[in-house]
DNA sequence: CATGAATGAGAATTCATTCAT
DNA sequence: TATGAATGAATTCTCATTCAT
């Protein structure tokens, strides 16, 4: 009943390409199944309808990601060490689901609205939880700031990271662990030069 | 066959809401004039077609923006007030443009491959001059950190700015200002709190 | 909202005949377009669907039907002459609309799966209550045979009737009341010559 | 190349049933192979295609039909006794092929149209001769009726038995013969109970 | 200015059928 | 014999657009 889980994944990963490059409503059935080498009517042997190639596309990531998310929240980490490993999950997630991501990124807002996608609410509640608890948390342990708006900091760290898919090409200059690593400075320590009182010990990687 | 600009004005913003709401794909000529309290066919008596709305829409608000970003990289300031007053221009224009900026994130990338709008592609390139330029003078002053990947830093600046019209709503609890300066101080200064050097003279309202 | 009543009556019609013809499945959209002498998307101007003109097909007609039912029912007539109305007002229906009953014979059985549909079966089970309940009454009365099966006298009696509609031709050469006075003798009286009692005087022209 | 016979009889009954249950347009092949246990395709092995299964049912089905009325009007019996024989063989074929009679009649009509089905014509023909001329031949004999419309009185009895295989169910109260036993007592004799003695004045309308 | 009624070019989807394995 | 994976034509439906009134 269910065709050979291969040619599926074959199939959504060229569904997602084209999905993430043109929008989910741009994108024909027809135009998907060029890229895949058949006519648009064999699609269907594998797939309910179009919006099941999104579904499945949707909730393959949002598994994948939240089980990550979830060891990550499991391991008991402090604020800042948490929120370095979401950040960093969240770009290797990026990595692996580009084109989930940036379509994540692009339709969920309006997807949401559908019943059969009302698991997106569910998740951005989740990770809303997730990491403006997680902020909270440094604020009170003082690793945090505590003269900005809760809210708009959750929203700068949490948007400021998934944006990144819009651009971001796997095999480019960058490790995702890398660009990881530069963001993290920069949403911890901003990009700005200290001024003033030299810091006694420059990390060695930033020092000339 | 010169109608009103008033009303031509009220229902791009009507069609521009929608737009921002559903998407421009997924956005019904019906809808917009449902919107506007007047059948389908009647939109074609003000507009010659929905992508001129759309057109219209984006170069409106994409001239209001340089108009305002023209000014301020006239004004010759230096490196770090010229991001400053970008970002907070950037913020007024999302709270003047919220739709069109919306519409603009989610749109411009593939639109931009449409000769009709390749201004889209213009505007980028000079976008980027604008804001990597500022932000390598900034470097070479020593005022931005010179440990990033200045491309990276440029993405990261230009994102989280724009995307806050996603969640953006005018009549917030924040003013466009004062949400620029909060994303301000996050961008240049981090969301850390900086351990070490006791800062000699604590900003008192930050004191207990 | 609602486009004009004339043109979808109209429209309707010449549905009904198509449907009744070839079949509601068999049919398509284009082909009653092209007897309405339009194109098949125009008719999404004035109906939802082809399943929404099957719907207003069959309400039209069940609605009118039970006004004339009611009626009857409502009249206090001994069974006999309540049987009487009932085929008489069933064959009136059929030459007014033909087409509809021509449908309704044919696809109700497995339209009344669909809740869409439902309606069909409340009709239906209505229906048994008028007739059943009066064949009863009259087999209480002695009016109508002890010695048959009721059920199947129902049966025998309600198909008698309304399977007419697949062959009965609008101006015929008979009218339908003239239709009913010739099917109630049948099906009160028989088609066999009722031989015992030799009838006193018999009728001179079948004597020899 | 051969398939086994038994296995297309299994084949053929399953989709006669889906056919009558359904309707043979609003039938999938799949729908078939699914009640069947294999895939669509696979019917293909034993049937040339959805069609040759519909002909293959109506014909098995008409020429079983055909070679017992025939014996019956090879018989030599009068009249009535020829119909009660018809009618009895009738409900015994309703019995056996209940599926098949459905499709008939619901399909029969707009199958008649297209050549590969222009038996079915033929049938109907014939039938028409050997009801329609039994009939007639009572009439003479002066068994049946000579007030009422042939013609009328053809259809009447015709459709009377035949869409009883819209409601039988085989295995149900009654058996075939009891049925066909009660029908022959409401055909020939009418549901109304005889007023008691002949009656003295014929119907007027009915007298020269 | 706006309406009502279309047009016509796709869109997604369905489904009978084919065929290599 | 049956399966799995297609094909391709047809079908329903959508929607931007036109245009006479």
């Amino acid at each position: 009943m269910t065709p050979s889980p291969e040619r599926r994944g074959e199939l959504l990963a060229t569904a997602a390409e084209v999905f993430a490059a043109q929008g989910y409503n741009a994108t024909t059935v027809r135009r998907i199944a060029d890229e895949a080498g058949m006519l648009a009517g064999s699609l269907y042997y594998h797939f309910d309808s179009k919006e099941s190639m999104l579904d499945e596309i949707l909730t393959t990531f949002l598994d994948e990601l939240w089980a990550r998310y979830d060891a990550v929240l499991a391991a008991g980490l402090d604020p800042r060490r948490t929120i370095e490993a979401l950040v960093t999950e969240s770009f290797r997630e990026i990595d692996r689901h580009r084109a989930a991501v940036a379509i994540y990124q692009k339709e969920s807002r309006h997807l949401a609205a559908q019943p059969r996608f009302g698991y997106l609410t569910d998740s951005q509640r989740k990770f809303e939880e997730a990491w403006l608890g997680t902020l909270e948390r440094g604020v009170a342990a003082k690793v945090f700031r505590a003269d900005l708006d809760i809210r708009l900091t959750y929203r700068f760290v949490r948007d400021t990271v998934w944006v990144a898919a819009s651009w971001y090409r796997p095999g480019g200059a960058h490790s995702p662990e890398e660009i990881a690593r530069q963001y993290l400075s920069m949403v911890l320590d901003g990009i700005a030069v200290r001024e003033a009182p030299p810091t006694p010990a420059p990390p060695p990687e930033h020092s000339p």
